[in-house]
Parts: structure tokens; sequence; C-alpha cells
DNA sequence: TATAAATTCTACTCTTGAGTCAAATTTATT
DNA sequence: AATAAATTTGACTCAAGAGTAGAATTTATA
């Protein structure tokens, strides 16, 4: 009986948690570009050169996939929001490094931001939306920081907030891997706008 | 025999229109708050106190409702491109008067902005598309007048036209009508974001 | 090589919801 | 009131696609 340390790629559990994942973030990447009720799970599964069944050794349904999908989002905006803002750093510069990792997230990873939560139900819905909703109030902190700290105008932080949330919303139903414009480029763009706005200068 | 004005509301065609135009209406603001294949016919019948079957009378297909809803849309957007620019306006205050009717004909009539064109077919598809793209070009065109006489920012100016977009179409997902913030207050504070961005001053 | 566990397949079932049809009802016209 | 046209309905059909069962196959282990 061999020991196989249980983070080894050999080891069977995570092999399957790997394959999980796999199927997740196709079926992810398929409902992003054709909506969560335009994707199948023949389609699914054929994407990987599976069968529709072997798809169910995976997962129990096709709503799991979509939660999963939402989590593994969320997750990874979690995280991005686990750095500190640097030292003396005020929260407009802070918000700026959170904004760009969001949009490095949509454009550089296979993540997406899914819209079709309305797919949820029950306590799936409440999780995807109690998390979303935690990351907009973490996001919603921020600017109201920066509004005490002097570094963003004032107004209904949630406005500001749901304005450039709404870009990065965007940015997931339109931005094309495969196109013409640099992920990199969309970040210094949409870093800039959602600091000065598009004026040239105050008026 | 009497005569009836064409346009008379006791006109049978006119009847006929206007109850057609209140089945996509209802629907198109199901399909905003549930989404598309989150809301069958029967629904959007009962909606109307009637019946599916009465439904058909007026449409032939759900995909045409969903159709005629990117089709009300998009119509009232092109009307608000019809504004021109006052004297002497620079387009930044110009791109500000069309994005704040924007913001208002989604938070104050019915109308809303759909985003599942992905379960449209075909020519629908396609049409709708392309009339998406036509207001997007046209919005892009103020943008690169801005940058032409100094109003606005140089960087690609599909960029910004994405990002202020986003904005508008994200306000359709949360946007309640029944909700705490109004439709003006938004228009304000939008169009704010969209002239000066957040920052308090040019850093 | 034999055995067991993990993985994938073929061939179903079952549900949901779009769409139809002929009959019934309502509204307008003579 | 009788007739015709417009509108609505109850009771269907039908297809698509999610999900399942059990057999077949592949992979690992003894």
């Amino acid at each position: 009986m061999k020991a196989i340390s249980s983070n080894s790629p050999f080891n069977r559990d995570v092999q399957f948690a790997a394959k999980k994942q796999a199927v997740i973030l196709s079926a992810a990447s398929a409902f992003r570009r054709k909506g969560y009720h335009n994707t199948s799970m023949v389609e699914i599964a054929r994407r990987l050169d599976l069968t529709k069944a072997a798809l169910y050794y995976y997962v129990k349904s096709k709503e799991e996939i979509l939660f999963e999908s939402h989590l593994i989002t969320y997750a990874a905006m979690d995280d991005i929001l686990k750095l500190k803002p640097a030292q003396n750093q005020n929260s407009l510069n802070y918000l700026e490094v959170i904004f760009r990792q969001f949009v490095n997230l949509l454009t550089q990873s296979g993540v997406s931001l899914l819209t079709d939560v309305n797919s949820l139900k029950g306590e799936w819905r409440d999780e995807v939306l109690a998390r979303r909703n935690k990351i907009e109030k973490r996001v919603t902190r921020i600017v109201k920081d920066g509004q005490a700290d002097g570094s963003i105008r004032a107004g209904d932080p949630r406005l500001h907030v749901f304005f450039f949330m709404g870009a990065l919303n965007w940015l997931n139903a339109w931005f094309d891997p495969e196109g013409r414009l640099e992920g990199q480029n969309i970040a210094d763009h949409f870093a800039h706008q959602l600091r000065h706005g598009i004026a040239e200068k105050e008026i």
C-alpha cells in the first residue's frame, strides 16, 4: 500500500476535484457566451469530449454547475478584496487597485461574472445574492472611506459603485478573449475612467 | 357605414395594435425582472388576465415578443439620438444630455434594455445586434467628436463608450421602480459620474 | 492476471413549457 | 334579432432537454 500525499495529482480525490472544476469552468464560459438556458448539458459534455451522463458523475444537476460557477467568481473577488491598502494610500487609489484586479480577473483568467441568478432557486439563489451583496458592501465601504479621506467625491456611495460595477458586468458581455482589445489595455483604460471620468479637465 | 378615422381608438386595427403593445410591454418587464427563459407564456398571459392561447392571437411566438421588446427599446434610443446638439455645445455636454435621456428612459418609462439577445435566432438576432451596433456607433461618434473638440479625453473611444454603457445596462438589472432611488436622482448622479468620474479633483 | 474501484457509455424516462385547434363567447353591424 | 367578425378559451400535441439506470469499459492494486 502506497502512501500518497493528500494533494498529489495522483490522489483520486484531487483528480476528481480537478475534473469537476474543469466541467464547471468550461460550462461557465459557455454560459457567459450563450447564456445558461441556451447551453444544454449535451453541449457542455461535448466540449469536454464526454457524454451527458458522465457529467452527472461530477455534478448532481445543471443548476449546481451554475451555482458553483458563481461561487468561483465570487471567491476570486473575495480574494482580491483581501488585499490591504498600502501605507498612506488613500481610498481612491486603493479602489483603483482593486478595480484593476477585477478587470484582470475577467479578462485574463477564464472566470466570468454571470448574470443569470434568477435561474437559481431557494438557498442557492439566496447564497449567491448574499455573496454578491457582501462584495458590493465591501466596495461601497471603500468608497465611503474615500469620501471621508477626501479622495472621492460626495454623493450616494451606492450609485458610485453601481456605475463602475456596471462597467465591469458589461465587460463580461462584450469581452472576447480572442479579440483585439488586450486585457491590460482595458484595465488601464477602465482604471482611468473609474478615476477621472471622461472629461478632459474639471469643468 | 360609418367612416372611422384611421387613428381613432375605436378603430379595430388601432385597438389590436394597442393590445399587442400591452402584451409586449408587460412581457418585457417580466423578462427584465426574471429573465426570458424564466418567464413562461402562461405567466405573461396571467398578468394580463388572459389565457395563453389568447396571446397567440397577438403574436406568433414567444421569440417574437422578445424581438419586439428589443425593438421598442432601440426605437426609443434612436429617438433620443435624434436630438441635435445645441449651438456651440461641445460634445461632452451633448453626450451628457443624451446619456441623461437614456437613464430617464430606463427609469421612468417601462422600457428596458434586455440582455437576452442569444435567445433570438437568425434574422431577428441579426437585426437586434445591428440596431444595437448602430446606436453604439452613434454614441462612439459623439465621443470621437468630443475628442476632436477637446472636451473629451483621448483613448480608445469604444472603451469610453463600453464603460458608461455598461453602467446603463447594469442599471437595468438592479433598478427597482418601487425602490428608494429616484430616477432623476440617478440621472443626475450618473451624468456627473459620466463627466467627472469619481475623483474629487484631477490628480 | 484477477479483482475492485472509478469512470464513462447507451438507451432510456419524465417534465416543462411552447404552440395549436376547433369550439365558445363577446362585440359590432345590418 | 340575425349575422358576421373579432376575441378568447379549454383541451389538446409535441419537442427539447434534464436527469436516470444499469451495463460496459478503463484504471489501479494486489
